[in-house]
DNA sequence: CCTTGCGGTTGACATGGATCAAACCCCCCG
DNA sequence: CGGGGGGTTTGATCCATGTCAACCGCAAGG
């Protein structure tokens, strides 16, 4: 019996998991799906990996076989340039899907890292196709996350193209806390997982202009860092900041 | 009968249409799908749209009901802010998609404008969904297009977060050379359908940048600008230009 | 307890692109 | 044929962010 690539290069544990007493499935790929159906879905998602902080879920250039749904922990994506450039395209967290840019090509388009220890479910891509071709609602679910993720860059290609630091920043935290929240956590208190320097690459911008924002930001009250930790302290604040288009 | 919003508000002629002998089929939806399934799908898209230079296709905000596939012409996609923002968010020709982004929330979030006079294909979704339930090549492809948007738009953020202007103008026109070639149009002389300004704010640079990186290029021989016609000099120089990244 | 190193902060300065302004060109229309 | 307007080009200046550099502070390990 011969590993995946990932699992052997990786050496990534391997648990059995059931969608339907998942506490995620409300944010997840079971949304809206009845008892049996979601029954048919744990048939197929049926491994869970364990991904040590660090350590890559897949990579860039490998082939594509299977999308993962994060149940615990964090994540980037990233792209890297032949010339060296490389930029984080996307943070991801507990319920949200990784992979979908791998369909396209057959390839993984991208980098995926586990920013702490963190566990995904495994899906893999042909047999999710397969019962979505049985369960509509399951098809149609399917479809809304894939578009979410191009509404989602919409959104970032905005903020990249139109805003400045602050609001960039501004956005970002906003868009954390809104997430963080979703998922049941505190919308004014959290820690960090990435660097600033991921933040920067994320938004465009170099680590010591994110620093100097969220000076600040600090300096106006409208938040408290220390280091990782970030207390939100006025998102009206923010939400003004974001959308002072007024230069 | 009544008309559908769009159709009422733009009064958007409509003609018959059929996949199987158009000249898009290897670029479009009906790729991979034998004659009898194309045929099938021929049901299911048998509406097309004029849509004049300066209609809107549809509007943010709109309900979505059907995707559309571009026929002939060119349109712009846009994204509009609360506060006054806005940004062109893709440029789509012949054979591309429109409307993908309307899925997640059965809402339109962008504007499609057309550039020129341009026919679409009008594809309701949800019988689009039901065929590709029961055509397995069609569900796969339709997934692949998905995924080749989220791509898509990596690309667009690597350009806006890492990329100096040239080198976004360069990326740009590379882009659009790749595609007009692949519909069998030349590859080193075209017509840009869109102004200074829409190529700015896709690339997020303000016209003047944009109208200054082009006289560069002409400057340095790698392109002929006159108006909106283009051509292309120096394919090779280009792409240099594009990762010149050791500033 | 000290060292080492990585991530973060802060300051001084450089610069690419934005902004403001003027002039130009092409096309349309009277 | 002349005027007008949208789009474009070009120049002068400004400023937000990048760049370079020093320093800080926490955490891990000897």
């Amino acid at each position: 019996m011969s590993l995946s690539p990932v699992a052997k290069e990786m050496s990534i544990p391997v648990i059995k998991t059931a969608c339907s007493n998942c506490n995620l499935r409300e944010l997840c790929l079971p949304f809206g799906l009845s008892e049996e159906e979601m029954a048919r879905l744990d048939e197929l998602i049926n491994v869970r990996k364990r991904v040590k902080r660090g350590e890559h879920l897949y990579r860039a250039g490998q082939p594509f076989e299977s999308i993962f749904a994060i149940r615990s922990g964090f994540f980037k994506t990233d792209v890297l340039l032949e010339d060296g450039r490389d930029q984080v395209t996307g943070f991801q967290m507990a319920g949200e899907l990784l992979g979908l840019d791998g369909i396209s090509t057959e390839q993984h388009s991208c980098n995926a890292v586990a920013l702490e220890d963190s566990e995904v479910c495994h899906i893999p891509f042909s047999r999710l196709e397969q019962l979505s071709r049985e369960i509509q609602t399951l098809q149609h679910h399917f479809h809304k996350v894939m578009s979410r993720e191009i509404v989602r860059d919409h959104g970032v290609m905005m903020l990249l193209g139109t805003m400045r630091a602050e609001e960039r920043l501004a956005a970002f935290l906003l868009n954390l806390s809104q997430r963080f929240t979703a998922r049941g956590f505190s919308h004014s208190e959290f820690n960090l997982r990435m660097t600033r320097e991921e933040i920067g690459s994320y938004l465009g911008l170099k680590l010591e202009t994110v620093s100097r924002a969220f000076s600040r930001f600090q300096e106006e009250g409208l938040i408290a860092v220390q280091q990782k930790h970030i207390r939100i302290l006025d998102i009206p604040g923010l939400k003004q900041i974001m959308s002072h288009h007024n230069h």
